[in-house]
DNA sequence: CCATATAATCTATCTTGTCGAAGAAATAAT
DNA sequence: ATTATTTCTTCGACAAGATAGATTATATGG
């Protein structure tokens, strides 16, 4: 039922189109972590990375492995047309409600 | 105890932020409807209400009823400072992962 | 085949979002 | 005064989203 993004898939959404085609797990958290300065984990980024594939707001293939030095292989995350909607909606929504306001949440 | 906001305590406060004085739950509900067209049942929004004023990001105070023609006296909500930082931060962590870029999570 | 590096998932819990239905408080009508 | 009507708020219950510690998977290098 709920179109409606919640704060954290907005940013990690945010954090794809930003990454393009480096989107994957580590790089999303990394972004949401150096842009916002707020902590997330990779488990919190992954659920919530599963759960907007869930809803068809981002698709996913595993991609080969870097042949530099080990590790497993990496998801690649890219945003849908769906994805791109709703995060649009999202973003309308926060900006109506904003506009007009100089930054008086930040005056005393 | 995260110090984040969700994305409807984001809106209601930006509501109350918008009414001023005239902050109460019904216009709360309609500026929301109003200004994003996303729907919120009346309960929605005072649930949301009680768990800000409960992490001290608003406060309120029961006025007397419209003399005019019936009713319940209205429960008046202000943000405090702690709410408005909040806020702030709220605001900031999204346009700071949204800077640069045009629109596109509107683009194909 | 063991150590190490990289990346993703599992499991579990707390926080937010959501709303139908019921309650509370005032005035108007009978 | 009793009942109706209007306005506004709270209750109770569950769904959805956020959060992260521990665990698993997969690759390379010795």
């Amino acid at each position: 039922m709920s179109r409606n993004l919640g704060e954290l898939e907005q940013l990690v959404l945010l954090a794809l189109v930003r990454l393009g085609d480096d989107a994957y797990g580590v790089p999303v958290q990394a972004e949401i972590e150096q842009r916002t300065g707020r902590s997330a984990s990779f488990a919190t980024v992954y659920t919530t990375l599963a759960r907007l594939e869930a809803k068809g707001f981002v698709t996913s293939y595993t991609g080969a492995p870097t042949p530099e030095r080990g590790g497993r292989g990496k998801k690649h995350f890219s945003v849908t047309a769906a994805g791109r909607a709703a995060l649009s909606r999202s973003m309308r929504d926060i900006t109506s409600m904003a506009r007009g306001l100089g930054e008086p949440w930040s005056a005393p």
